[in-house]
DNA sequence: TTGAAAGCGCTACCAT
DNA sequence: ATGGTAGCGCTTTCAA
């Protein structure tokens, strides 16, 4: 059996809908947009989208808003670090209220991209907002998107940018909620587990200034605590951790969140810490794994804003580019006190 | 101190570089794109970028593809579920790679959308190349994109789709090897864990399927298990496994992953079920958490493939459309045996 | 009710 | 070495 050339068409325009339903390209953009300000007769309609049905016509969206002057695609640099179940609801639950306003998500996937770098990159493709995680976006990148007809730019992160609107995530709060949790509990030696993996600074610097926060003034002391996500680490500062007369004698731990949390607790355990009796842990996040520790994991439950808020927010700015840049605090951190502290 | 009205000037055009610089567009054009197959003097080029750069001058990569007729974007849709660490690093490299190629790498938020829906959608965005993972692409799709112009359309999930290149990732492997495993440690009652959450079909039915060949025609029994990732769902599953004379007498789990495995595990030692003598459990995806069980958690691991290699089938697959869609079986399923089987 | 044509920003050919 | 210009696919006046 002989292979059949196929002859790859084209890719079908809105000339071709046109002529095949024998009009003018016009009366099929007319046609396909349904566009009110003017009257076509049913039967035209009718061979129009006959036509780019069985041409399988796909509009140009790039062409499209060429012409228009401007899109409605949304940017978001695609997360580089693997992201919670938490902050994944979360995100998907922004890209439904947005496609329910009519546009488009996109993430862009800036690897190995430097702040206003990448702030070019994202602003070629001229999309009509920008929400950016985390920090690493300067006044500069702000403006560069602006000026390339962004209509809004929303940062997510520990602090607002000139321009921007900004929903501030204080994650100092995470660690003023766990430092002032641990010394209730009488606890006065605090060791922070501050995580050596990249990435993990935007996030793990701000919780252990919380923690510091919520002593400063007291007899509370903190030490801070860099440890590998590996078992071999976690080992290793569970010995020192362990040892008689241990390092500053610490009485309590906050492990940067549950993961941490689990790790580290697992090789005190292993090293016959008694937990809480001699060492308190809390974690941060909530996951249901801390829920299966023995003793359970105590944890700072954190609630994101809603999806649906920041669609709003997005769609207010875009329709109002000239309005004052919004600010709002949109992290809530509780403790949730289980047997590990 | 009074505001200063801000007047926001148009986004700057390759014209008003020229303009600004005293050349022609063209000439705009030669030097930022570095041709090489025209000479420009060096004092134009400088005052060219000189131009660019005070007018913070950035393309408009729309007008560019549409003029070009193609562009260097790769799409692929955004993850509706919450992605593991390795599939997330999986991700990373991916559009490292791509990114060195010079490609760019779009997420696209499809939710909602159905199938063929979908593939017009992002179609629409005329991308060099997609990347889709699981099912949900039908031919139909491949179809559509295909005469929008996507010069290779790859899937990455259980079986292939016509027309299409594939990177099979055969989930059905996973199951295999866990029934494998636990029919040679001496089992014979078998129980499959199922999650009853939406989104996870694609992975749990293959992998099911593969605990169900490993034990065709032998002496051992199959149960399905639906789960739903709750405590009190896996709390009533284990007091329903662990009464005397139990459902089917299991006398093993495979845990569909190391999440379900964990959240089990713990119920049923809770019921006072011995772990592994009455009850072997295994997992999968080998996640870090599972080591930090006691017993700890055996596994099957899973290996995927490099990113690398990924960019350079869509490279190639790109650079040569016409070719015959490749098909790769690229999932490594290996069991960790640990202490709960 | 429909069509002709301009023009969005860009690049590549062809002149000069 | 540089400039003029056509045209990518689309929408939207303005005319008929």
């Amino acid at each position: 059996m002989r292979s059949v050339m196929v002859q790859i068409p084209n890719t079908p325009t809105s000339a071709d809908v046109a002529r095949l339903a024998g009009v003018s390209r016009a009366t099929v953009s007319y046609v396909l947009n349904n566009t009110s300000a003017v009257r076509i007769s049913e039967p035209t309609r009718r061979r129009v989208r006959e036509a780019a049905r069985e041409l399988g016509y796909v509009p140009h969206a790039a062409a499209r808003s060429l012409r228009a002057g401007h899109s409605r695609m949304v940017l978001m640099p695609a997360p580089a670090i693997p992201v919670g179940p938490l902050y994944s609801r979360f995100l998907n639950e922004l890209q439904w209220a947005l496609g329910r306003l009519d546009y488009t998500v996109v993430q862009y996937g800036s690897v190995g991209l430097q702040g206003d770098e990448a702030a070019r990159a994202w602003a070629e493709l001229r999309p009509v907002a920008v929400l950016v995680p985390g920090a690493g976006l300067g006044p500069q990148g702000v403006h560069v998107l602006k000026r390339s007809g962004a209509r809004a730019v929303v940062t997510l992160g520990p602090d607002r940018v000139e321009g921007a609107h900004a929903l501030l995530m204080d994650h100092e709060a995470v660690g003023q909620c766990a430092g002032a949790h641990l010394y209730e509990g009488g606890r006065r030696r605090i060791g922070v587990v501050v995580p050596e993996e990249a990435g993990l600074e935007a996030y793990s610097r701000p919780r252990l200034a919380g923690v510091r926060q919520a002593l400063q003034g007291t007899d509370a002391t903190v030490t801070e605590l860099p440890l590998a996500y590996t078992e071999e680490a976690a080992a290793r500062l569970a010995a020192r951790l362990a040892v008689p007369g241990r390092e500053s004698g610490l009485d309590a731990l906050f492990a940067y969140n549950d993961e941490y949390a689990m790790l580290l607790m697992r090789a005190l355990q292993d090293e016959g810490v008694r937990i809480p009796q001699e060492l308190a842990v809390i974690g941060a996040d909530d996951l249901m794994l801390g829920r299966l520790l023995r003793p359970r994991l105590s944890t700072v439950h954190i609630e994101l804003p809603s999806g649906r808020d920041l669609a709003e927010l997005v769609d207010r700015a875009v329709r109002d580019p000239g309005g004052e840049p919004e600010v709002h605090r949109v992290l809530g951190a509780s403790v949730v006190r289980r047997e590990s502290s």
